[in-house]
DNA sequence: CGGTTTTGACCCGCGC
DNA sequence: GCGCGGGTCAAAACCG
């Protein structure tokens, strides 16, 4: 019997190959608005205020103050009982966010959760659900003590055989610098899964990477060669040595240090194959926001070219990221996300000229029309987007359906991300298939061959609550009370919250304040 | 038309 | 002060 764990979904009873899950996905880093960009766009108006200093705090001390997660991750790793998450993360307010703040990022795949079946949910999107909770390890700092945790999302399925039994993918989760500040309640994982860092055998399955950074010192975004102080604060040292482990080969966590107050959240997740990457750039994991290519540099000593992108979403907001490649682990794509965004999530897109183009156009200008002419429906001409909404609509009623289908109760806002998300992906498929990023077989219908133990899985997952996020989205961002507040309470890390004012380390309720100052 | 990406030039901070 | 290198700007081209 397995159970674990996947973003919000409870994966009970699995013994399939997540590895086929995710990797059925293909196409779910196509990002959005093509190469850098994972642009959702957004219709959504905010006031333009000028963002400040921002009070993160580091994941460990949020983790801290819920002691569910430790109390989590002390039983994930030791039992092999199925995991009740939702009855161990359970939001404040009553919403499940599973502690993942990236599965608040409410990214468009998630919100495919709520699918009538799940099979075109993983089959479509659970590389980028996947990618999403891997990244799930969200970097917070705190300006304070100008630390970064930096958490680097790791192959899930390469790094964890799930198909050992009674594997949960949470049981190898975090590495969480002792930097920061430890949970010191009685779950502490630190004492309860690791009393000691190096005491921590690596998962069965682990990178490369991995190892090096469990069998050194380092943390592993050190390994990684994740480039995370700034180059202009050279002195900034990582701080990764003596990284706690949490059993963990999914994501690791190192604290680093900041010399500026600026606050800056790196993630890191796995990349996809450089073969699926565009030109010049990135294949950036779309997320939320709606993000617009400004600059590409290369980094000296890196081989790879450093993007630089700014939320399209609200001309007002300075949220900034920086997507790269690891300089050692090409799979591995570090983002850096600067400043915060000073308005809702997008909850519809509003601008798709331009953003589709890169991908199929430039880099495959070619391939673009071969395939388009070999398989409409990959194309991204209109006519292929009606098909591919035909398709949602129709919903995941076929296996094997490689489209990420939106939940049945997708809102108007919801369709609009997933139609560009379907293109990424099925363009995605089509550079990708055969290929992963590690060179692996890809195999992009995952039902096809784990039909047995996915329908069961993903019948589980159709009785799995219905993905908070959703609510997000199906609400909407009318209400701008309901809606702040139920960003907060979906993203406890503030990954995509970046109130200023936010104490999240002792009081939800200052979840408040920070938005409600910019909304002014 | 309004959005995007691309890319060379420019700006600026840091180290020497 | 100078050079280096990262970050940003902005025009051009592109896309739907």
């Amino acid at each position: 019997m397995c159970s674990f764990i996947f973003g919000p979904i409870i994966m009970d009873n699995y013994q399939g190959d997540l590895t086929d899950i995710v990797r059925a996905s293909g196409g779910a880093y196509g990002g959005g608005g093509g190469g850098g960009s994972s642009s959702c766009s957004t219709g959504t108006s905010s006031a333009e205020l000028p963002t400040t200093s921002h009070h993160h705090t580091t994941i460990t001390h949020t983790l801290s103050r819920n002691d569910h997660w430790h109390q989590h991750f002390s039983s994930s790793s030791s039992s092999s009982d199925p995991i009740t998450f939702s009855s161990v993360l359970q939001d404040p307010r009553g919403l499940t966010n599973f502690g993942d703040p990236f599965s608040t990022m409410r990214d468009p795949f998630l919100q495919e959760l709520d699918m009538p079946s799940a099979s075109s949910y993983f089959t479509g999107g659970l590389e980028e659900a996947a990618a999403s909770f891997g990244a799930s390890a969200v970097s917070t700092s705190t300006n304070t003590n100008t630390s970064t945790t930096v958490f680097a999302a790791h192959k899930i399925l390469e790094e964890h055989d799930m198909r050992r039994p009674c594997k949960n993918i949470f049981s190898n989760m975090i590495q969480i610098s002792p930097n920061a500040k430890l949970p010191v309640s009685p779950y502490d994982s630190t004492t309860a899964v690791a009393p000691s860092p190096r005491a921590i055998k690596p998962p069965a399955v682990v990178s490369p990477n991995m190892v090096n950074a469990n069998s050194s010192k380092d943390c592993l975004v050190d390994t990684t060669g994740v480039q995370i102080s700034s180059p202009r604060n050279p002195g900034l040292k990582r701080r990764c040595g003596g990284v706690k482990f949490y059993e963990s080969s999914y994501a690791e966590v190192c604290t680093v240090e900041r010399k500026k107050n600026q606050a800056k959240k790196v993630v890191c997740i796995p990349a996809p194959a450089a073969a699926n990457s565009r030109q010049t750039g990135e294949v950036v994991p779309s997320d939320l926001w709606a993000w617009r290519k400004y600059g590409q540099k290369p980094i000296k000593g890196s081989p790879y070219p450093r993007g630089y992108y700014r939320c399209s979403s609200s001309k007002g907001c300075s949220a900034r990221k920086q997507v790269e490649r690891s300089r050692t682990d090409p799979n591995m794509l570090v983002i850096t996300y600067t400043s915060e965004h000073n308005h809702p999530w997008p909850t519809q897109r509003n601008a798709l000229a331009g953003s589709t183009r890169s991908q199929p156009s430039k880099n495959n200008a070619g391939n673009s029309k071969s395939l388009e002419g070999s398989n409409p429906q990959k194309s991204t001409t209109s006519k292929a987007k009606d098909e591919q909404q035909q398709q949602q609509q129709e919903s995941n009623n076929s296996e094997g359906n490689v489209s990420p289908v939106v939940a049945g109760n997708s809102s108007a806002n919801s369709a609009s991300v997933k139609e560009e998300n379907m293109e990424d992906i099925e363009k995605q498929f089509e550079m990708d298939e055969g290929e992963f990023s590690d060179g692996l077989p890809y195999k992009p219908c995952l039902m096809d061959q784990s039909n047995n133990q996915s329908e069961d899985f993903f019948a589980e997952l159709g009785e799995i609550e219905a993905d908070p996020l959703d609510i997000l989205f199906t609400q909407g961002f009318g209400a701008a009370d309901d809606q702040r507040e139920e960003s907060k309470a979906l993203d406890p890390f503030h990954l995509f919250d970046w109130s200023g004012d936010n104490n999240t380390s002792t009081n939800s309720s200052s979840f408040e304040e920070p938005n409600a100052k910019r909304r002014l």
